[in-house]
DNA sequence: ACCGTTGGAGAACGTGCGTTCTCCGACTGG
DNA sequence: CCAGTCGGAGAACGCACGTTCTCCAACGGT
């Protein structure tokens, strides 16, 4: 097993288990088992855990955005590029083992002890509302549209965590309609 | 110090040295400093950290609930009173050392491993959600709105957390607005 | 074949923390 | 004044975990 391949099996890893169970309840030794990798390497690789848990939140940082960019590039029209990114929440939201957003709950936990932490969900948060932003002035609506339809796709995202259902995507989808047809269209 | 002013006492110190920092990350060392309550009186009153975890949820739970009801009923329409919730999100993000909702925080720290915890929080929001329910069914709209209203509020207690900006409560207060307007009205 | 490097398995180390224990002073009832 | 109880301060214990070290097998170049 080369650098590389080690590298992608720990982040692989890492980023599964922390997400399952929370970054604070997974040990090392866990990481170890999940990866194959042993820890003399793995601290080749990453020297800290912490340098482990930045890796796993800026390598599913882009591949959630690529992720969602792909979703709504494949919708027909404007408006419906932009409901979209609800679908995309619904569709989320009903995989087994979902158990909220990685980057609110990593905030959650880490956001008072790690600045790197916070950094990265910032930086992560903001893209998604950037992207957002762009889909609504091509969909023609004025900008401030995009903070709302944020905040209902931020609120679905916890509402699901802890009721276990992909519905909050629904109401989120059904409230950002209503928002997109009052809005003045350009 | 009686065994009711101790238990006030702790409560107090747990719940918010748990919000400034995480609840794993503060030891029972910090509450006993914090509290000066000792360690073994600390142990007599809550036999463990999760039960004087769950206490402090459940006074906070309690508190928020009182106070957003005498909030919300100093409004004196129905349409104002549905609005004010967004009217005390934009305080409560205003206050400094706003780390956002104890309760998607505590959910993403221990949910997965804390039943007591998950539940708690559960209770809450579930209760959170039926308050607006009735504001939004006093102020003769449909059921749907509530749950559309209630992503609006978790979504901009998240936003706040993270950006350390009272402006989402504004967001939301104009989509709330804007939804109240369009829902059918009774 | 020999030697130096690499890496694996897992023990070991240091620390932090939840919890319990020890010791001792302070108060109470008679 | 005394026996008994209570509570405080903080040491001690046990464990978990992040990190490092030891030991050894495998391998590659000459």
């Amino acid at each position: 097993m080369d650098h590389t391949t080690a590298e992608i099996r720990l982040i692989d890893a890492a980023d599964t288990l922390f997400y399952e169970r929370g970054i604070q309840a997974v040990g090392m030794d866990a990481i170890r088992s999940a990866s194959g990798v042993s820890l003399k390497r793995t601290y080749q690789i990453f020297p800290s855990k912490e340098h482990l848990i930045e890796a796993a939140l800026r390598r599913r940082d882009e591949t959630i955005r690529d992720a969602l960019a792909a979703y709504t590039s494949a919708a027909p029209t404007p408006e419906e590029r932009v409901l979209a990114v609800f679908d995309y929440l619904r569709d989320w939201f009903g995989q087994p083992g979902y158990r909220g957003c990685a980057f609110i709950n990593s905030f959650a936990e880490l956001g008072a002890t790690s600045p790197a932490v916070a950094d990265i969900v910032r930086a992560h948060k903001q893209a998604f509302t950037d992207h957002l932003a762009a889909l609504v002035a091509e969909a023609g609506r004025p900008p401030a549209l995009a903070a709302q339809l944020a905040l209902l796709a931020n609120g679905a995202m916890v509402t699901a965590a802890f009721t276990g259902s992909a519905e909050p995507a629904l109401d989120a989808r059904a409230a950002a309609s209503r928002l997109l047809d009052t809005a003045s269209a350009a």
